[in-house]
DNA sequence: CGTTAACCTTGCCCTAGCAGCAAGGTGCGC
DNA sequence: GCGCACCTTGCTGCTAGGGCAAGGTTAACG
């Protein structure tokens, strides 16, 4: 059995992660249709087995699902190297960004956490979470420019 | 008009938000049902209009809804000044949990660019990019301890 | 030989936090 | 009366799979 291929719950647990992870991946076109066992059971020879470890790898780097799909369909524009390149590239500042977000928010709610302990303990409820987010201005409502800015940071 | 309160569309805007996002929090419980107008429209009194300010500040300090239901659900056991500050402990640990994680990534995906950038320029595709997630040894395959650990990371 | 457990199959619904769209009603200025 | 911006409800869609169900398969054990 080994002879003709591994099976999607050994692959899986190979490559740490799950059957479902693999036959969805199947589906939506990341992997290639497995080769079928007279049962119906998906067999996994060594080059798709090998498919596999890559698309897993490659999402442990944080590229979402449709960057792969760009990065491994061949368009013969660009070597598979440039476009990893120039993905990895981007994937980094963003993650930068990121880093500086995560960072400023965790500075914020800090500097709330310890506004909210200096305050008085026989507030009523709104009040005191009011009081919190008063502390700080960026909780405060914007204006009305930066509501479109602070979903484009979401969309990749 | 303005005295009868504020219409959905007015909110939104001054709070930085959508009327989709205050209709979905008023759907799920997280605002009570506005008052209507004649012809069906929402309108936000002072009150609801503070409940609504109250509930996006909190949700922009990453609260998720579920905790937000829980912190504002007053159940007498403990003050909503204690359930805030235990959340927003919960909160700030996992935050610089997070922060250290995403280092991690940027430190690994930086040393894979740099490794990616010194191979030679003319391999085939597949081979490239395995030698990339070769170069580090975190996208290998982890035995089979730790693809519960990845996962459980990503609950709340 | 039967049984039991562990595996596999497909298919369907579920998650968070909304966004987008459709079809229709309303408010207001010109 | 027209047009536009606003409002209503309801539906579907997104990520990246997870959970569960009903049923078939394989291998080991007794």
């Amino acid at each position: 059995m080994t002879q003709d291929g591994m099976r999607i719950g050994q692959l899986a647990a190979a490559l740490g992660t799950t059957t479902k992870t693999l036959r969805f991946y199947e589906r939506i076109g990341l992997l290639r249709q497995a080769a079928r066992s007279d049962s119906g059971y998906r067999l996994y020879d060594r080059a798709a087995m090998d498919r596999a470890r890559l698309v897993i790898g490659l999402r442990r780097l944080e590229l979402s699902i449709d960057e792969l799909q760009d990065l491994l369909r061949d368009d013969g524009k660009m070597t598979t190297r440039q476009r990893l390149l120039t993905l990895m590239d981007e994937k980094l500042r963003e993650m930068f960004l990121q880093l500086g977000i995560l960072q400023g928010r965790c500075d914020d709610l800090a500097a709330r956490h310890e506004a909210l302990l200096s305050t008085p303990r026989d507030r009523p409820a709104d009040c005191i979470c009011d009081a919190m987010l008063r502390t700080c201005t960026c909780a405060q409502a914007a204006p009305a420019s930066n509501n479109k800015p602070e979903k484009s940071r979401l969309r990749r």
